[in-house]
DNA sequence: GTCTATAACGGGATAGAC
DNA sequence: GTCTATCCCGTTATAGAC
């Protein structure tokens, strides 16, 4: 009997590394252990179901590291810090991707197009209601948590493109602080 | 006679959109409307030289949009006024991806790594030299560089993510502002 | 330079035995 | 649940006539 779990934690891995296209079949069986026929036993919807298990799996990390550190106990300012920690914990201190971004820039069909939406928006409602607790005006917070999103998701991009993870580090350090500036 | 230009503008419009594994030969021919023999007549090298096609292409919009504005004449809060309207030319308001971002995020392999590379350091490394004369210290004038730019590649990961253009309008337009603030 | 045709390969997906 | 074998299709790439 399999470890579904360990096989969507292989799935995660390689679709934040290759997005959609970039993951064959191929790699896809290396990744996981499994030869074809399995992996259709499992994933009767092929690739596409395969993708949906890797952002199912996501899910419960996303709110343990991207959304709960913002509703958590302490000051707002406290809570971005440990939003901060819970980013390097998601992305492995930039080494790791984003599946969500991956699966947003690549393939021009919108196949994912409303789980990306939603994650999306997701983490940035979730930024933008703490920040309001801090006072900041609703309209302002949101754009603030949105530049913030943005900030990490490239932080992701430059990172892979220059080949140094140190990059998300600094990119995402000072971002408590930028986000709570008074303007 | 074929106007080379032409074609390898549809081609950096077709990778900015799909990135390299998601531009089929079907879609080049399409998008550029040749044949697959007369494809092969103008990229001997296949689909690897379409896309350095399309990074050279871009160079001189790069220079003009992305570089320039930074060395030219006014103050520095002058010239990063200048530099968002580029960004916002070069990336047409968020409507138009990136073709450095496209390729760092898709596929695993590292054809075009150098390239990317090199294409982000040039333009981190402008930036930088812009805010050194503004009398921010050179590290974390590079920092803030490095930081800005990431702003600019996730707002575009974000606007296509979300489907909102206007995305990248919202997280631009603060840069000059943001990047010149006090510490 | 472009056309038609096709080779050569890898992709996703399935069948059926075990 | 997994294996071997295979199918079918789209893909990249080439050949050769025009």
């Amino acid at each position: 009997m399999v470890d579904r779990d360990r096989i969507d934690d292989a799935l995660c891995e390689l679709f934040r590394r290759t997005g959609y296209d970039g993951a064959s079949l191929s790699y896809i069986a290396d990744a996981t252990g499994l030869g074809r026929s399995s992996l259709y036993h499992h994933y009767p919807g092929g690739k596409d179901d395969m993708v949906r298990a890797a952002l199912r799996r996501l899910g419960p990390a996303v709110d343990r590291d991207l959304i709960a550190p913002l509703r958590g106990p302490g000051s707002v300012a406290e809570r971005l810090r440990a939003w901060v920690r819970g980013l390097a914990r998601f992305y492995a201190h930039g080494r790791k991707g984003c599946l969500i971004g991956a699966l947003a820039l690549g393939g021009g069909d919108e196949r994912f197009a409303a789980e990306i939406a939603a994650a999306l928006r997701a983490v940035i409602d979730a930024l933008a209601a703490t920040l309001a607790e801090a006072g900041i005006r609703r309209a302002d917070a949101r754009r603030r948590a949105e530049v913030a999103i943005a900030r990490v998701q490239g932080a992701l991009v430059v990172a892979r493109g220059l080949g140094d993870p140190a990059v998300f580090g600094r990119a995402v350090r000072s971002l408590p602080a930028d986000l709570l500036v008074d303007r």
